[in-house]
Parts: C-alpha cells; sequence; structure tokens
DNA sequence: AGGAACGTTGACAGCGCTACCAGCAACGAC
DNA sequence: GTCGTTGCTGGTAGCGCTGTCAACGTTCCT
C-alpha cells in the first residue's frame, strides 16, 4: 500500500533519516542491527522507508563497507539438468537472504574456472560456491588465500578447501553395478560422455566393482568426450554392443544416456530387462515413466544446492556449521529395466537403504 | 606471465597511476576511453595496470558514475530445458563484453516478476531481459519509467515495451495443427500442463485451427496448472483417452508431455503413429532419438537468448538494433510419430519451410 | 602573426553509505 | 553519592572512483 512514484529527487538514507528524525546515522544501523535502536527510533526508521520506498544503495553501501553482499558461484555447464536442480536450490536459499547470487558457467574448463574465479575474487564476494574438487593448483590456491567462506559442492573428497558437500560418486557407481550383480548380470558394459571428474569417477567404481567381481574387461567401457545426449546414448550403445555382443546389463553414467539406450534397444528389439538390463545415473524424472521404468542412482540435486547456500550464508554470518563436510549420499532406485531376467513386468520402485549412507565425520554430534 | 601475490596494500588506480606517471584521472579514462589518450601515456598505464596486476573496484565506480554494468534477466523457471537453452545463449553473449548478469527466477509468478523487477530497478542496471510479454500493469509501468534498455523475450506481440525478441506460439500451435490436418488427422487432443500465458496461446492457436476446420471440442483439450513432467503426460494422456476413445492425434504443450504420452501409448499397446499421432513442442534433443521418433516444433532457444543479450548491449552502447523486434519463427520438424498412417516407418526428419515465417517489421533492410 | 580549434591532461568535488570513535543518559554497584 | 558500565545516538572522515570543467600545448586557419 502507499506507493508512490519518487519523482522528486532521489531518497537516500538522508531522506529517510530526516523524516524519521534521526541521524543518517542511526538510520544506517537500522538496516544493519534493528536490535541496535531503541524500539521508538526503530519504528519510526521503518516507517520512513517504507513511506518514502526506500531502496539502500548498494553500491555505496558496498564501497564504505569493503565487502559485497554476492555469493558467486562458478559450475561447468547451464543446460544440463543436474545443475539446473543445484542451481534451482541454491537460488531458493538465497532468495529472503541478503545475499544475491553471481552465477558464471566454466563449461567444464578448469582453465575457464581459474579465470572466472580471479575474477569473481577481485570483488570481494561475501561468499563462493564451486563445483567439484578439481581446481586447478593456482585456482586451489586462490580459493585457499580467498578471506571467504567457501563451499565445494558436488561431490566429497579428501581436504576441502573450507565446507563441502556432495556425494561419492565412485561408491555411487560401485553400488550400482553391485546392483546389477544382484539381479545376476556379468557382461556389464559402460557408457560414459563427457567425462568431466565426476564421470571419470563413476567410471573407476565400475571398474572397481568389476575387477573385485574379475569380471573387468576393457571393452565393457565406452566413452567419449563429447558433451552428453540422449542421441549420443544410442551411439555409444551401438558401438559397445559390437564389442561384446553378449551383453546383459549396461550402466549409463547419466539418465540421458539410458534413455538412449532404451530406445535403441526397442529399435534393435532387445528386451529390456529381459535381455540387458540398464541403470541410469541421477534419477531425473522421466526415469519412473519410461516404458520399461528405468532403475537409476539417485542423488540429491536440489538439496545439496539449497543446503550448500544455506551454510554459505550461515558461515557469511559468522555461524560456522558444526560439520563442515556434508555427504548427501545417494539411493539406487530399482525398477523394471533391471528386474531379474524372467521379470513379471511388475514396477518395483523400491528404493533400497543398503546403498544410502553417510561418511563418518569429524566432529559429527546432533 | 608475472603474476604476483600483491599482499603489501590494495592496488587501486592511483597506485596504478604513480607507477605509470600520470594523474589518477588519466587512468581512469585509459579504462574507460582508452582512445583518449596518447599512445606513450596508454601503454604507460596499460603495463602499470598489469604489473600491480590492478582490478577496478566495481562498487566505487558504480558509485561514482551512477551507473551499474549488470544486465538483469528475469526468467520463469531454473530447470524448464527450454530456459536454460536461453540462459546460456545470454552468458555466452554477455561473455566478454563488460556487463555481467543478474538473474532472477519469477517462478511463473507475475507478481513475483513485479517484486524482482522493483529490486532489479532500484540497482539501476545496465539493461534488462524479461520473459513474455504479461507484466502487471505496475510492472509494464516501471518497464516504461526505467532508463535503460529492455529486451523482452520468448514471445512476440503487440506494443512492444522497447526491444522484443521471440516467435508467435499461437501461429507454431496453428502450424502443428495443421501439419497433423495434413496427415489426415481429426480428433486431435490437446494436452498441457503449466498453462503459463505461452502455453496458453498454444492452446489458443490449437483451438482457433480446430475451429477453423469445425473440429473443435472441448472434450479434446486436458490442461492442469500442475508443472510440467514427462509422468504428467501420461496422465493427462489417459484422461484424453477416457473422454475421447477414438482419438487419433495428441498435439503436446511441450517435449516433455509427448514423451510421457509416448511411453504410455507403449504402456497401453497404442501403435503410434498408426493408431495415434503425437507432436510436441520445443524440439529437444530427445525427440529425434525416440522411437518412434517424434515430431516436434522447433524453436530457437539458445539463439534467441544470445540475440536478446547481444541487442540489449549493443543498445546499451547506443547503438540500437534498426530493428528492435525480432520474430525468430519456429519450424514443424516431421518425425514418424506424425507419419500418414500406412507408415514404412522410416525416419523423415525434414523441416518443412512453410511454418518458417519472419513477420514484417518497420525499417527492414539489411 | 594572431587567434580559434583541437587533443590531451589534471584539479576538484562528491556519489551514498558505513567504520570508528565520542558523547550522553540511565542504571547499578559500592 | 560517586564511579563505572551499558545502551543508544551522533559526528567525522573517508571507501575508490568518475563527472565536470578548466588549463595546457599544439596545430591549423585566416
Amino acid at each position: 500500500m502507499g506507493r508512490k512514484r519518487t519523482k522528486s529527487g532521489k531518497i537516500r538514507l538522508a531522506e529517510v533519516a530526516e523524516l524519521a528524525g534521526v541521524s543518517p546515522i542511526t538510520a544506517s544501523r537500522f538496516f544493519r542491527n534493528p536490535e541496535a535502536l531503541s524500539v521508538a527510533k526503530r519504528t519510526r526508521v521503518e516507517s520512513a522507508a517504507k513511506e518514502l520506498g526506500y531502496v539502500p544503495n548498494l553500491a555505496a553501501r558496498a564501497l564504505a563497507s569493503q565487502r559485497t553482499e554476492v555469493i558467486g558461484v562458478l559450475i561447468p555447464s547451464l543446460t544440463n539438468n543436474v545443475f539446473s536442480d543445484v542451481l534451482r536450490g541454491i537460488y531458493d536459499a538465497s532468495e529472503g537472504s541478503r545475499y544475491s547470487i553471481q552465477l558464471s558457467n566454466t563449461r567444464y574448463s578448469i582453465l575457464q574456472e581459474e579465470k572466472l574465479l580471479r575474477l569473481f575474487l577481485a570483488q570481494k564476494p561475501a561468499g563462493l560456491i564451486v563445483t567439484g574438487i578439481d581446481q586447478t593448483t593456482e585456482s586451489r590456491a586462490m580459493l585457499e588465500a580467498a578471506d571467504c567462506p567457501i563451499v565445494q559442492i558436488m561431490e566429497i573428497g579428501p581436504d576441502p578447501v573450507d565446507m563441502m558437500i556432495g556425494f561419492s560418486h565412485y561408491d555411487a557407481a560401485r553400488a550400482a553395478v553391485a546392483h546389477l550383480f544382484e539381479q545376476g548380470r556379468r557382461k556389464i558394459g559402460f557408457v560414459g560422455a563427457r567425462m568431466d571428474p565426476r564421470v571419470q569417477r563413476r567410471l573407476d567404481g565400475y571398474v572397481s566393482a568389476m575387477k573385485d567381481a574379475a569380471l573387468f574387461e576393457q571393452r565393457l567401457v565406452v566413452t567419449t568426450a563429447t558433451p552428453t545426449s540422449v542421441t549420443l546414448g544410442g551411439a555409444l550403445f551401438t558401438d559397445l554392443l559390437a564389442r561384446e555382443p553378449n551383453l546383459d546389463a549396461v550402466f549409463c553414467a547419466n539418465d540421458d544416456l539410458a534413455l538412449g539406450v532404451l530406445f535403441e534397444c526397442r529399435r534393435r528389439e532387445i528386451a529390456v530387462p529381459e535381455q540387458i538390463a540398464i541403470v541410469g545415473f541421477n534419477d531425473l524424472e522421466f526415469m519412473a515413466s519410461a516404458v520399461p521404468t528405468l532403475t537409476s542412482v539417485r542423488t540429491n540435486r536440489y538439496e545439496m544446492g539449497k543446503t550448500a547456500a544455506t551454510m554459505l550464508i550461515e558461515a557469511i554470518d559468522g555461524r560456522r556449521p558444526e560439520q563442515p563436510v556434508l555427504d548427501l549420499g545417494f539411493r539406487v532406485i530399482e525398477r523394471q529395466s533391471s528386474s531379474p531376467r524372467h521379470s513379471d513386468s511388475r514396477p518395483t520402485v523400491s528404493g533400497v537403504g543398503t546403498a544410502n549412507k553417510m561418511v563418518a565425520l569429524p566432529s559429527s554430534h546432533d
């Protein structure tokens, strides 16, 4: 209510202070630490600000206070569904806080990341969210020298720069392969695209699980540096099939590839899961809807983004979390595409708890 | 080369100027308008800045110059593939320019949009990109009063605030229905979710095309305000089928719904396209890979974002485009899912030019 | 040769806000 | 009753940069 066009000159803090009958500095305090004011002045400033439609000048604030209220976010891709979920979480968490998000796209290049990091750091951000744990030495040094809280997201690993939230892609891949073993599969192929560090670790997990079972063969692995797509899934699967016609399962590094494999099976009239089982990664929405429904490894992407931003904001405000490293775990969602061979074809959308784990961390109470 | 930790005090413009042996103001000019300097001073300042690793303080610059180098972007959703493509275009175009992107998510709420707009405008952005043409009256007024260039994206309509880039969702839907008519389909259902203004206009286009052919029936339309998903596509289609068992085609308001319909057909053993044809909207990557391949209306999302940001930056720099309103058109990509009934089942991935159109605009040369 | 015009440079002031410190009143402890 | 102590408020002095305008040297024109 009471909105008015403020055409006659701009509304500065001084105007608010004047209307409220206090000094500018008191008005300033109202916006930064309202509790420090007496109740009388607080309400006076509040209503004055509202009446004038005052909006603080962020540039002046940043200049005077020598810090910004910007959270820098570096992610590898804007189009990948995985990151858009994470981003949504980050934006949701930042909303309502006084921090704004500055987003940049590294395009899966750690050199680009380094460049952007330098840019970001120069603006003295309040906090930083970076993707993954594979920064350049230079980036790592900059991050460690930065005097703001930092969260690394998407995966967990040894020696975090500061805070860290994610899960083990390696363990998740092992769990997926273990699930296929349980279903009696032996000739399990791996299909991967882009091969960024996280996909690489999924591959590592697959390889180790297969080796543990003495089932590993190099020709079961088909990968490419090409960006992922559904179509690519079909192509890689075709390649895989040519190398190993007796394949009985495919573990796909992501769900798009899995969908592509499913379509390719349909095109070739390969029965899923009777002939070949399919397991994806990420558990995008469509996996539960496909025919047959597709098994996948569920990851908590939205929660990851939201928690990362929340932790970061808490840390900026001086309340460091008691657990600086958070493993959000994963979960193999078993569906028809990896049912036993003589499946009755009924959905089996039951999450198993086995793979849902939390890594033990220092100082874990609560 | 020559990177060094600048630990001893911060590098300000004054330091650069001192090292270069010029006044601070000259150094300042170097960064804003290098041509105004003599070659000698220019090189001196340049090397001084490089040697000291000078990075301008944006807050101080914004405060002193009373303007920022921020482009505000308001989009309805972060997770929708459509917008992530647009966003990628925007970010790509902004890269290399001196402008940075400030992104906010309206969540399909025009009230939220109004709120964010107010916030953005208060920071005096260099330019603004907003989604669609359905702002609140208040938002519209703010946009018109804003003293920065503005681009409306995603669709075109009458009286733009400033610049506009998109296409006619109405025409695109009509073209999709016309294509189905050409294939001999008559009982064509419409499936839509979320029902934001653009989806609504697709529905309008569908309705008008059906009415033109005297084939419209209300029960052929199934919509919901629920956010879209593949699973929802199946559910809405189930609903539609219950209302009209003799359906021979479905026009889906987006590709996710179309994929859901395809899966549901498979579940019900409905032959596509023999029994029912499917047409989607947006032409996401997976459409070409599905079995059968899925017909869709291709839209130029990445280009839209990229062009919007490019136009905006040009306008900010004082070079207004000769064409303030740009129709990027669309194209019906015909695939198997809408082949004639007695299809030989071979792919027909041929784009037709018929639906690809450009609206006539004032002062169109070049 | 004198003056205008241009290109280049610098001095000054101030953008709107906050850090810092000082001041004042009210209160309790001794 | 005096002396901290606390809670609240205000004054002063910039934060680092740029807009404006004036001044300078040089060139070109008449």
